[in-house]
DNA sequence: TGAAACGTTCACATCAATGTGAAGGCAAGC
DNA sequence: GCTTGCCTTCACATTGATGTGAACGTTTCA
């Protein structure tokens, strides 16, 4: 599909899709004209894009962590891809998403104290 | 205590400490000499600011559930406090932060995944 | 008293994510 | 063929969270 009808479909606006593709977060392919054309697939991976996006990582860390995820099955089975100095880096993001979630946890859950507790009163 | 001292119990750069105070997100007094002075607990706040931040949540948003937070006891118990506005905006803020750790923790896994898949191969 | 370390405000700079518009090429329908 | 809509690139603006430095007052201590 080209660039408009992905935008439609995710609701991410075109500038937006041309920008993630210069931080190199999509590689769509380009037709004679010169026109991106993208896979049904790019449809969920702008959607995950954005998730990440909104949930504060940086286009930096999202494209060093992007060809991992999505892929638990189809794995480039060759042991040396995984450097130590990659599966570190991979441990250590895993370690600050999981900080993150630690603290919206926390908070939402403090959100809904309160609610709770005003409401019980 | 005053600034520097919050600044290098929290690690936070003054600079940054004086902007979530022109953000409304704190509020130290002011000594004679216009020095500001925290309190202790401001130590936690900033912490707690800054997990948020991280988080990807903005300072307005901070700014509005931080009042809410940390008080599942202390609560000014006056029903007429808690509007169906201000209500509902807590709901929604909890529905977005749900969402936030939903995808966190989806990629969370992912990386997971592929170093399990990468290292049992 | 003078230096060192700390505080104040003001202001300009940066960086990532995004908005917006210009100027022009391509495509599909009337 | 012309209009309409989509596509391209280029470029400048904006917003939120920061960095950085100037210019100046305060506290501390030798």
């Amino acid at each position: 599909m080209r660039i408009g009808e992905l935008s439609r479909l995710t609701g991410v606006p075109t500038r937006m899709l041309r920008y993630y593709e210069e931080q190199d977060l999509l590689h769509p392919e380009r037709a004679d004209n010169g026109y991106r054309h993208y896979p049904e697939p790019a449809v969920y991976q702008v959607q995950q894009i954005r998730g990440l996006l909104d949930s504060g990582l940086t286009t930096e860390i999202i494209r060093r962590i992007l060809p991992f995820l999505n892929k638990p099955d189809e794995i480039h089975l060759h042991p040396q891809c995984l450097t130590p100095e990659l599966a570190d880096l991979l441990e250590a993001e895993a370690d600050r998403i999981q900080q993150r979630i630690e603290c919206l946890s926390r908070n939402r859950d403090a959100i809904h104290a309160y609610l709770a507790a005003v409401r019980s009163s």
